[in-house]
DNA sequence: TCATCAGAGTGGAACGTTCCAATTCGACCG
DNA sequence: CGGTCGAATTGGAACGTTCCACTCTGATGA
């Protein structure tokens, strides 16, 4: 009594062409007469026929799918990301095969594999912390396109923000509003991306003949706290944090330890999430716009899997200044 | 000079046994002694054979694949729960396929006619605003397993919070500090979550007979700050918010009007996202624990697919209160 | 000695598309 | 009037699995 599923030959019958012509109607295709291709669109309409990609699939072999390995999705900055991701591919006609590895490069393996089989067309990857620096020769040899996102391998396909001119950017405006005890807060760990937010502060720094100062500690609220309550008068005047997560635990360590953010101590963000237009003080930070990179991170391995003799694209975004309270500007500005 | 992808077939010539005899071997099927199984896998890891889905998807007809439509993963909350519900489903054997719907009922049903074109082999779906009635009638002709998730449909399989016992909790709790003028933040959208909040506190009140009072604004950071700026020392002085991101919008509208949150009016949040408890002050809420409802509703759905006769599953989860300091409830201990 | 049986392995037809080569049919050209 | 061409359509072989029915082999029991 279930009724079966309809076929592209169910349609052909009703409309009264071959199935080969039937299934170039489907797909709109320019040979077909536009005549033949409206009689087969309203055949399938009546039946009710349901395209199965998996079939094209088989035969095809491209899926339309692509493979995304997020670090941590419950990072309000990864999760923008995937959105952005999850957007822009499906205005190329991709779906998203979504995997969180939760920083664990294991499960980020196993994950790729499961990928490689299902099979997706392409995967784009924010490698987990402690990926070893052979995945990327891996996945070549796997003849698996491929991006990196935010974090990225050395050589490779590649969308990010450039995270040098951001921490310059937030350097060079607490410098101008006079501080020169300037500390960079966070970013212990030893990746693209610690290594070009120090970078860019450090060198600001130096241009200005001062010595950068770092106040290391993992990228977690809780550890940025504790670092900043322990923090006195005699200390720096000024922080830029390795990016908002960190600068949000900074500033509830310095209000426990009585001082105000914006007020007390100057306080600069990374990443622009969406909490730092709402914390108090507003955070001014660095905005690099997630959303936006992870349309880069599409375009670019769209374009790898579609021109994979080409050289691959390397996305690296412009970040910006956003101004709010939390770096004292506009206290300072009122007086 | 490119090499081809090695199949089953070759694996078989490989390892000196049948096509279906090789196939049953990866499957690691018992009907085959395990000295030829052994044979084969070693052929195959000797060739680096790659198991292919699609085509194993079209003869079987099962994709070992779920879309999830994300009625918006920008919000910590549903971030959270995305990855729940990825975890426990890889646990499972299966492959997410994300969609964020960024709460637009064409955009979640152009997702949902992909996903059916996939195919998946369910669907978990978390209701965008606006999502006409009919569209669980209709995925049940598509026969297309289904299952809701926080938002809920009238029947069906669902899992999702409790929420009349969340604001339960929050009100109780708040009168049991002796407070009597509590109003009920947020929450104008008509729906299953929106009611059940509302039903929950207003019960209560009722029950201490007290009249419930509603301050209705959109679930936004913005719109509460602005709604809780207007409040004066003659309003509520408690306030149940109809969740976290409300309550943030509500603190930081307070603290623009001179008031602080926990010391001058109580504030109760819902959700208990991350932030919650790195907000200054930390935030007293409602603990739903987005990653086990998550974890819920992937289990509700795979008893649907497994077991597609047997009567929708629904998972209540029943929420925890989470005191911290914005409830002011320390300072009365303190006092 | 022969039927029966279970265990182990085999052969080949599906599954529903896409792809390619082949065919049909006028129109046009010399 | 035969030949060539392009546009429109067709036929049928792939694609790499799974599934089912079948064969083969040796052991068991009457």
């Amino acid at each position: 009594m279930k009724m079966q599923r309809i076929r592209i030959k169910d349609v052909a019958r009703e409309a009264g062409v071959a199935l080969s012509t039937a299934a170039l109607a489907l797909r709109d295709d320019s040979k077909l007469r536009e005549e033949t291709r409206r009689v087969v669109r309203e055949a399938a309409a009546r039946l009710g026929y349901v395209y199965d990609r998996s079939a094209a699939m088989m035969r095809s072999g491209r899926s339309h799918t692509i493979g995304l390995l997020v670090c941590e999705i419950t990072n309000p900055f990864y999760a923008e990301l995937t959105a952005g991701v999850e957007e822009a591919l499906d205005q190329a006609g991709y779906v998203t095969m979504l995997a969180n590895t939760a920083e664990s490069a294991e499960r980020q393996r196993r994950m790729l594999e499961r990928f490689r089989e299902q099979p997706v067309d392409g995967v784009l990857i924010m490698p987990a912390t402690g990926t070893p620096a052979s995945l990327s020769e891996e996945l070549r040899a796997w003849q698996l396109p491929h991006a990196t996102v935010v974090r990225s391998f050395r050589r490779g396909a590649h969308a990010g923000p450039d995270n040098r001119a951001g921490t310059r950017l937030a350097t060079e405006h607490l410098l101008a509003l006079g501080h020169r005890r300037i500390a960079f807060l966070g970013g212990a760990a030893k990746n693209s991306v610690s290594t070009g937010r120090w970078e860019g502060y450090a060198r600001a720094m130096a241009r200005a003949g001062l010595t950068p100062e770092h106040l290391p500690c993992r990228t977690d609220i809780g550890e940025a706290s504790v670092v900043a309550e322990a923090l006195t008068a005699k200390g720096p005047t000024a922080l830029v944090c390795f990016n908002d997560s960190v600068a949000f635990g900074a500033g509830m360590g310095l209000q426990r330890g009585g001082r105000m953010p914006g007020r007390d101590v100057a306080l600069v963000g990374f990443d622009d999430v969406r909490e730092a237009a709402h914390w108090y003080p507003p955070l001014t930070t660095i905005r690099v716009a997630p959303h936006v990179i992870g349309q880069a991170a599409a375009r670019v391995l769209l374009h790898r899997i579609t021109d994979p003799a080409a050289e691959p694209l390397r996305e690296i975004l412009p970040p910006a200044l956003v101004i709010r309270e939390s770096c004292g500007a506009q206290q300072r500005r009122a007086a």
